[in-house]
DNA sequence: TTCCGATATGAGAATATTCTCACATTGTAT
DNA sequence: ATACAATGTGAGAATATTCTCATATCGGAA
C-alpha cells in the first residue's frame, strides 16, 4: 500500500506517477521493470519515490489493484436494452468488458495479461471471479436450465470455466483486434451452445 | 546456440550444466534467473560458462529448445492399441503428452508453462503446432466429418483451437494433479462433442 | 515573523549481475 | 620430449538496480 504521503499529493502529480508506472509495467515484467525509468518518466527525485511507496512491489500492487478495480466495475454491467438473450450470450457480454477497456487503455490490459499467469500475482486473485459475481453468472445459467434451454445434465460450472478460459486466451491472442476477438469468440460460443442446449428429438 | 566447446564436453558435465539451468529457469523467469546460481549449481567457474555459451539468452534458448523437442516427440504419438476413437478423443490424447512429461520431469513443464505466454519467447514458436502436425490433426477431424460423425458446417480449425486452448489452460491450472486435468478435460470434451457430432433427429 | 513538523531532494551506499581477460592447465600430434 | 592449440579458471571491470540518509525547503499555526 502506498504511503499516506502519496495519497496527500495533488491529483496531477499522483496521476503522473501512476501513469509513469503503467508505462513501465506494460512494457516489462515486474523484475524487468526499472524504478529508475519510472522515477525518470514521472519526473520525481529518487528520494520522493520512497516517500510515496515502500518499494518496487508496493507501486506494482498499487497499479495492478487500481486496474483490476476498473475491470471489476466493467464486468458488473448487464446486457443493454431490455432483451434477455441466452445465458451464454449474457456471460460472453460480461467478459467482453476487457475488450472495451483495451480500446480506451490498452496499456492497462497489457499489464493484466502479462501478469495473469503469475502464480504469486495479485492479478490471479482478481481473476478468480469473486464469489457473488460467480453466483450471479451461475444463476443466469440455472434460469436457462429451468426454461429448458439447457440440458439438465450439463455441469454449469464447467461451461462457465470453459468460456472464461477461452475468452482470456483469445483475448491475449488477438490483442488489440477486437473484431477478431468477437468473431472467433462467436465461433467458440456457437460450438458450446449447440452442445448444451436441449436436443430436440422426435420433433 | 551453445559454442562448440560445450558440445565437446563429456556427457556428465553437459548434463550437470543443463540440469543446473533447468533448476534455475524452472524457479525464475528469464530476467529473474541468475547465471551466478547456474554456475554455482553446475560447479563450473565463471570463465567456463562463457566458453560454453555466448550469454544468458544462449543457455536459456538451449534449455527451451531441448525441452520442446522432447514434447514434440511425445505429441507425435498415436493412440495406442488398434482401436480408433473419435477425432476429439484422439486429439486430446495427443495433447495429454504434456501430462506424461509432467510426471517424469515436472521442472521441464514448469519452464514451458512459465514462458508459453511470453511473446518474444522461443516457446511460442513451438506452441504453434508445426504445419505437418496441424495438418495431421485436421485430417483426423475431416475423416470423422466424412463418416458423418461431425456436422458438416463445423469449422474444424476452431474446434482444434478450442481444445488446444483448454488443454493448455487446464494444464497450467491443475499443475501436477494429472487426475484433475483428465477429469475436467473430459467434461470439456463432452460439451464440445455434443456440439459437434451430428444431431440425430427423427430417429 | 518565528517555529516546527511534513515533505522534497539527489548524492552515493550497498548490492547484484553479466561478462572479460590474462594467465594456467591439459591433451594431442610430431 | 616438445610444441601448440584448445580449454579451464577466477579475480575483478563494467554496469545497473534498489534503497538510505543527511540536508534543504515548504507551509501552516502561534
Amino acid at each position: 500500500m502506498p504511503r499516506e504521503t502519496f495519497y496527500k499529493l495533488k491529483d496531477e502529480k499522483k496521476q503522473r506517477i501512476f501513469y509513469a508506472a503503467v508505462q513501465e509495467f506494460s512494457k516489462c515484467s515486474f523484475s524487468e521493470a526499472s524504478l529508475n525509468q519510472i522515477v525518470k518518466t514521472a519526473k520525481i527525485p529518487w528520494g520522493s519515490f520512497y516517500q510515496y511507496f515502500e518499494n518496487k512491489e508496493d507501486i506494482f500492487s498499487y497499479v495492478i489493484e487500481t486496474i483490476m478495480k476498473k475491470i471489476e466495475i466493467l464486468e458488473q454491467q448487464k446486457f443493454p436494452e431490455n432483451v434477455e438473450p441466452d445465458a451464454l450470450t449474457q456471460f460472453a457480454y460480461k467478459l467482453s468488458s476487457t475488450v472495451e477497456l483495451n480500446n480506451s487503455n490498452p496499456e492497462y490490459v497489457r499489464i493484466v495479461m502479462m501478469n495473469a499467469n503469475d502464480s504469486s500475482s495479485v492479478v490471479k486473485r482478481y481473476f478468480e471471479l469473486s464469489k457473488e459475481h460467480k453466483q450471479a453468472v451461475i444463476s443466469i445459467f440455472e434460469k436457462d436450465k429451468h426454461l429448458g434451454l439447457i440440458r439438465k445434465d450439463i455441469d454449469t460450472a464447467s461451461v462457465i470455466e470453459m468460456v472464461y478460459i477461452l475468452s482470456k486466451a483469445l483475448f491475449s491472442e488477438t490483442g488489440s483486434d477486437s473484431g477478431a476477438y468477437l468473431e472467433k469468440m462467436n465461433k467458440f460460443l456457437s460450438i458450446i451452445r449447440n452442445g448444451i442446449k436441449t436436443e430436440v428429438l422426435y420433433e
